[in-house]
DNA sequence: TGTACATCAGTGAACGCGCGTTCACTGATGTAC
DNA sequence: TGTACATCAGTGAACGCGCGTTCACTGATGTAC
């Protein structure tokens, strides 16, 4: 027996559901509000504006991300199992959070300069530990934020791809492929 | 004395420009007539309406890009120096034609889903370049799609991270790095 | 148990606004005779 | 040269629409005595 999720818990997942298929700006307060069987009216007993909505949606994504990444990254052992961890962690992601992961995908235009460079920023939390690997010879010195952009890059464009039908079966299925081309890039 | 550029290039350049500021959806033909200099009706003299242009846009720069790549991509020689040609252009495009390049990235979202996997589609390009480089026993033989795509993420994520500010200077200052990821990621 | 009141999620109807778009009209310019 | 007409880019005002949002109100539930 599964509590039944408060209100505001089904409101924030039926938004980011239409969110992902239609885009912020193709769903209206009212679409939300009929996929959570409200009113629209009674939306705004839960959050102050649909703008509210969206940032929370955002901002609770992001820290999330960057806590697990962060965990991921953490500890003093070589580079090479964090990285592995780091890359598995987001193939994780995509597949089994898959709207959310889209969803920050879709919103980081709009809000990465919102968003500030400290210890729960993922590409921060991913630039400091290549950095760290650098600093530590156990990787060519390189611009560290260049590469770990790269890296991200290696990652999330076929994670996109994959949601256009370029790519079948889940992102995880091809982890060992992604960590080794994530080393091979880095080395 | 250049000639003076008609109306239509007008709109599309100011439109294009006000596009990659705001978003597609947070811009009016309201503000695209003023940015012009002129009255929101007579767009509609030169566009059928606003998708309308939006859709111009995209498919031209689409298939500029998409031309451009097939030269880079063309020719019999090793694979090499036609990767080289292709990573070049991409990022020299990045910095010369800036605009244009992020109205790309910002609507294919939109738009990926409408065009075909032609002899004009960048990433069909680069996809058939790479396996062509397997098949000739050049790079090791890795699934072709992925690798495209990864090389796609390698290049348009630090340009992403470029717009924002995390990197300083043109992307094609870097052009000897990338290409050598690049290398060293298909290799 | 019955009554009076407080609470509060939820509602119906409307608000003003900016949007994309239309259309009858204007007024400058070119052409024919 | 002057007159009559055709062309056509550009205009002003308005259209209907869907948007985010507000607010007085309802009606079920809980609490005090």
């Amino acid at each position: 027996m599964t509590a039944k999720p408060s209100k505001r818990e089904t409101i924030k997942t039926e938004a980011l559901r239409l969110f992902v298929e239609r885009g912020v700006d193709g769903v209206s307060v009212r679409d939300i509000a009929a996929a959570c069987d409200m009113k629209p009216a009674n939306l705004y007993a839960h959050f102050a504006s649909k703008d509210d909505l969206v940032a929370e949606l955002f901002h609770e994504g992001y820290g999330t991300y960057g806590a697990l990444l962060h965990d991921a990254a953490a500890g003093a052992g070589p580079f090479r199992p964090k990285l592995e961890r780091m890359v598995r962690l987001i193939c994780r992601l995509h597949d089994e959070d898959n709207l959310r992961f889209r969803f920050l995908l879709m919103t980081q235009h709009g809000y990465l300069a919102t968003v500030s460079n400290d210890a729960r920023n993922p590409i921060e939390i991913l630039c400091r530990a290549v950095e760290g690997a650098m600093t530590g010879g156990e990787i060519p010195t390189r611009e560290p934020a260049f590469m770990a952009l790269a890296l991200v890059g290696l990652i999330v464009q076929p994670a996109t791809g994959h949601v256009y039908g370029r790519l079948t079966g889940g992102l995880l299925r091809c982890a060992d492929d992604i960590v080794a081309m994530s080393w091979r890039l880095l080395s």
